[in-house]
DNA sequence: GTGAAAGCGCTAACAT
DNA sequence: ATGTTAGCGCTTTCAC
């Protein structure tokens, strides 16, 4: 249903449809009132290209592609976009993948066919077996696409990340100032980069660092809440010694660590534990605790990646330039004594 | 710069210049470079419009517009409205307005321009004095509007809350169980819809509930971290009394709160606390303590808004009928024994 | 391999 | 107060 069938089925001509709509300007009230019943009758919308078209808006949006908005880390990065991208007068088409590849796959399209002038990624799980093509093809259309704190392996793009592996290696090796028999990791799942690296920079820091006199174990979580807590108590009930020394591997995965943590602390004498990243209620939660942790730059890394995509977006001459990989290091807080 | 001026500066005829665009077809390699290197040149990208028109593509977009997204209360909101629009293949412009007016003026026009099917309006203050006629703008171009968790004096529109007035009023009626002599409210601005029927409901349990017995003080905040912490410490450092009755208007503020009042828990031997709102962190550090509070159902009503919204935007012909207000009211938890 | 031209659905200037 | 029509910038069919 268009305008001009609405105004052959109204007995009036395209223009005065269009003055209907804009409640523009003198339209005799009876015109008036039979165009609107028709196209209410057959629930007519204009198309909104259409008019943009004629109208010479040209309009800058940006895709945002997240895989959960809900969760506070990306939230406070999308919060972070959101107000740059206000300043420059870009919209942001917000895409909540749920980190699940479909989505993603679906979204980078849509996205495509919307031709957003740039897209800002951050991918959930990077699994090998599936086809990440769409991203070439995203490619081909001379899109800025920056990746956003982790990555999908095999793709030349701009990113920025924290410095996963380092700041884990660093924090492990604190940690290990304190000797310990054996260290437990929970982890993320190891198909999200960070979640790797992580998992990387402290198997390689206990390898490196202690001539294999601590072991250690490998739980497997989701970097949420509930994980932390089950994969903790699992942790917890089977664990005899008195003294307990655990790492994990997000903060919220560490709420849910306390939570449990909480039910079983009469059980031990001493807990030294790592956390990949703090916040304003871990540090209340920590405070009679001995640990080790560091600030997450979420805000920062965002901030950066969005100015990477202006870049590209303003000077498109740039886009096949040599891609940065930019990672933001972080300093190791140290509360063990 | 549009395709007809790179089809002339390039020597050959749009139909080529599209062509190269999309990468279509079998374009002579040579003429091919000659059209990017001129693209590239005058940094050319075409008319997204444009290309959607003449494709016959419409899009389901709507716009949500939010205070702050990194807030974990609305990001909650925002995530649910995400999910719901993924399936229904709708697109969201996200709007984030730090509960500016003039942004959120800014990005009803930006919404209207875009030709939205519809707008979900969380807002920040209402101050009386400014001038809303954007809404009625908006409702000219019969775009439906749903607001949510908070809303604008004197707009008829539809709109889905929390209760905050009845789950307010009865979360005080339960913290009055305990005599004293004078409650602490620390409030949010009262400008913003839900502070104020939080502190009407408070204000209102009290007068009618304890023949004036118990006084109280109300303290702004804004809602956030730092001001329940340094409300808490105006009232931590001048309360003599070694009992303490406060009520604190939301969870954010609830924490900051908490880190103050381990600062001085010393100096107090009954400590009783109201807050509206909980969260799994907030219960972790409530454990020791005596509180009463309640479940804030932020998704439920980000998702209710989404609902009530499609409904109008799939039947225009509901846009005229009567609004709806909805409600949702909450249990009190008490844990006050 | 390339071009000409119709058409996408609307707006707005100009006519009447 | 209403109609006619030339664009808006691109895609795509059909010719060549």
């Amino acid at each position: 249903m268009n305008i001009k069938e609405i105004a052959k089925l109204a007995n009036v001509s395209v223009a005065t449809v269009s003055r209907v709509i804009n409640k523009d300007s003198k339209v005799k009230s009876a015109t008036k009132e039979k165009v609107e019943s028709i196209m209410k009758q057959f629930k007519y919308t204009p198309n909104s290209h259409a008019i943009r078209l004629s109208k010479g808006v040209k309009d800058k949006t940006i895709g945002l592609i997240v895989p959960d908005v809900g969760n506070i880390l990306f939230s406070e990065m999308v919060e972070t976009i959101c107000s740059r991208a206000e300043k420059e007068n870009i919209t942001i088409l917000l895409c909540n993948t749920n980190g699940d590849y479909e989505k993603e796959k679906k979204f980078i399209k849509l996205l495509m066919e919307y031709r957003v002038k740039g897209v800002i990624y951050i991918p959930g799980k990077y699994v090998s077996q599936k086809n990440y093509s769409f991203l070439n093809e995203i490619r081909k259309q001379n899109i800025p696409i920056v990746f956003l704190d982790r990555k999908i392996e095999g793709f030349d793009f701009d990113g920025v990340f924290l410095d996963n592996y380092e700041i884990s290696y660093n924090l492990t090796k604190t940690l290990l100032k304190i000797k310990t028999k054996k260290i437990y990791f929970i982890s993320g799942a190891l198909e999200i980069s960070s979640a790797y690296d992580r998992f990387l920079g402290f198997k390689n820091a206990i390898e490196q660092n202690n001539n294999f006199e601590t072991t250690y174990e490998i739980k497997y979580g989701d970097f949420k809440f509930n994980s932390g807590y089950e994969l903790g108590e699992e942790i917890l009930k089977n664990h005899k010694d008195e003294e307990l020394t655990i790492y994990v591997a997000n903060n919220t995965m560490a709420l849910g660590f306390f939570k449990i943590l909480k039910k079983y602390s009469k059980n031990f004498k001493k807990v030294i534990i790592g956390i990949f990243g703090t916040s304003e209620i871990l540090d209340l939660l920590l405070e009679d605790q001995k640990y080790v942790t560091c600030k997450v730059q979420n805000k920062e890394i965002a901030e950066k990646s969005f100015e990477i995509l202006l870049k590209k977006i303003e000077n498109p001459d740039l886009q096949n330039e040599n891609k940065k990989y930019i990672l933001y290091n972080s300093t190791i807080i140290n509360k063990l004594d």
